[in-house]
DNA sequence: CGAATCTCCTGGAGGC
DNA sequence: TGCCTCCAGGAGATTC
């Protein structure tokens, strides 16, 4: 399930095809959450990719005439081949270059999407009413604090929300708020701006932490071979019910939370 | 405006 | 070995 970090270290890993020229596209699968442009191997053919940007879990690829946007869903992985090896069942859409690399998208479950924003991505529809990025100087304490006054949801459902911040998946969620020692069902308007401050490092620093893990694993992550190069982190509470807490030894409890698994230690985070 | 619920999809796990 | 059920989840759409 990539989150914010799984999404930018494989916006990295695409830089070698700066610069590239579209041979051709193709489209084995246009049934994606909406349907792939039936226009893009028009659109881009021959057109050379300048670009690329993130913005939240989308992916910006910024081509002569327009910018693409990627999303992975929650399956969906982007490879990187040196050439054009035989897709398999799930690959639902390579751009090929006139180098001889592609670049192919797999996504099982089809949550993800290939999206033409032309000209103006920033006014795209989906950009345009996303919240700040979380590592970026605009979501700090003061921010959240005032975004949460008027929210009576759980904090957990709330620091969930793109329109308030972006890219804080269900796993960095319970893992922040774990960090931050706030328990997941609070008000959002009950927080305390110097709980808002903790959240707030705690978020950023889980994402970076999370961020450098996968640096350093770039090229597993874009074998021609199609292995998982997710980075395994060591979670607190994520995925962990029952277990010990690793602060305090005692178990991690798990309830649902907005339709999610939320975890947690009734321990270390008070209500 | 906010909040709750529904929805898309398939692989993997568990039960029998 | 096979079949069934349930679950995971990003985030837009829908409804209240």
């Amino acid at each position: 399930m990539p989150e914010l970090p799984e999404v930018e270290v494989t916006r990295r890993g695409l830089v070698p095809l700066l610069n590239q020229t579209v041979k051709n596209i193709v489209i084995r699968n246009a049934g994606m959450r909406w349907p792939i442009p039936a226009h893009l191997p028009q659109t881009l053919h021959n057109q050379k990719l300048l670009g690329l940007r993130r913005r939240a879990k989308y992916i910006l690829a910024d081509f002569e005439n327009g910018t693409l946007l990627l999303h992975l869903g929650m399956s969906g992985r982007l490879c990187l081949l040196d050439r054009n090896y035989p897709p398999e069942k799930h690959d639902h859409f390579d751009i090929q270059f006139h180098d001889g690399q592609v670049l192919r998208l797999r996504d099982p479950r089809r949550f993800g999407a290939v999206l033409w924003a032309g000209g103006k991505p920033d006014e795209h529809p989906l950009l345009r009413v996303l919240g700040p990025e979380p590592l970026e100087d605009g979501f700090n304490a003061k921010y959240l604090h005032g975004e949460l006054r008027t929210r009576s949801a759980a904090i957990k459902v709330a620091i969930m929300d793109s329109h308030l911040v972006v890219g804080v998946g269900n796993i960095y969620a319970s893992e922040s708020l774990f960090r931050a020692r706030i328990h997941p069902e609070i008000p959002a308007k009950q927080l305390t701006l110097k709980q808002c401050e903790k959240l707030v490092a705690e978020i950023k620093a889980t994402l970076n932490d999370a961020l450098n893990a996968g640096g350093s694993s770039l090229r597993d992550f874009f074998g021609a071979d199609g292995n998982p190069g997710y980075f395994q982190q060591e979670y607190f509470v994520y995925g962990r019910t029952g277990e010990p807490c690793k602060v305090c030894s005692k178990p991690i409890q798990c309830i649902r939370l907005g339709q999610r698994s939320t975890f947690f230690c009734r321990h270390c985070q008070k209500r």
